[in-house]
DNA sequence: CCTAGAGTTCAACCTTACTTGAAGTCCTAC
DNA sequence: GTAGGACTTCAAGTAAGGTTGAACTCTAGG
């Protein structure tokens, strides 16, 4: 029988309240993006506010954030395993604005887009549907020119 | 001097007009994405159609569509290496509902994620933010629980 | 005709984000 | 106290999406 409430998780424990593979959460651990303790055996054990920060993890990648990049978020939280209420507040704060930013960019990106199949034109040249930088993830590409395309180029 | 108008664009030029490297040109047409025709002594030379081609390519990646789906949506164009502006326009229309798609999938997370905040449960577990699919690239993975935490997780 | 710059192929390498397998250890219910 | 499932490490593999380098060929302007 299941201790009704564990003070602290085992790898498969953490897998399963996230669905994440213990693989993955390994690899997590590696990058720095989570922390355990060990038990006496040497086994892995996670503290419960660990299910947040793989949350937080999942929803992070969604955004299309890098793994590097989350680490760098979660820098922002006090290494002590178990960040306040208000600690997450602010991570999460700062997710409202990136999805807000991303919705903002996809509406451009769509009004462009529509306004192009409007007019007919296609040639969506005079449309200049640049880089505009929503997507979270900075790859360190350069910058690139979409649908740099010019009317004349129409078949 | 430059020729005003060249019927045939070299993949230099095509790369030019793209923003997109020569080598990332040549991988998409191993990959199927683009055809060129070949000059008398082997070089490929491109269809000023193929400058639209490459600009949807990079839309669809930027909506996290991987090549191998954008590749599935070029199935829908014609063969004939100038596909019509008809053409465009239904792929256009594609690319408008995916990007109003995500949209409201974002504004669906932001919702959730402010909700949270703004009634401090911070456990996310009455918000039950899903996976739900506002990512456009299916990776074959299965669904994640996201933040499948208890309000009996926090700190 | 010559040459520099652009193009060619092919194989190897890179990064991100993991998974898989081998070989072995821990934990816990019976 | 033992079976067997869960756990450990480490190395290697995978997939996407390219980049880089070597060694060589075309093409175009002068």
């Amino acid at each position: 029988m299941r201790k009704v409430k564990e003070p602290q998780l085992t790898i498969g424990d953490l897998s399963e309240r996230t669905g994440v593979a213990t693989s993955a959460i390994r690899f997590y651990e590696t990058k720095g993006l989570l922390t355990s303790t060990r038990s006496s055996g040497g086994q892995r054990r996670y503290a419960r506010s660990d299910i947040r920060r793989v949350s937080f993890i999942l929803i992070a990648q969604r955004l299309g954030f890098t793994l590097h990049s989350i680490l760098e978020s979660f820098r922002s939280l006090p290494d002590s395993r178990t960040p306040t209420k208000r600690n997450w507040e602010r991570l999460s704060q700062d997710f409202r604005l990136q999805i807000e930013e991303r919705i903002l960019g996809l509406t451009d990106l769509r009004d462009r887009l529509t306004s192009c199949i409007g007019c007919g034109c296609l040639s969506l040249k005079s449309c200049q549907i640049y880089n505009s930088n929503d997507r979270a993830q900075d790859l360190g590409e350069g910058p690139r020119y979409l649908l740099g395309d010019s009317p004349s180029d129409l078949p």
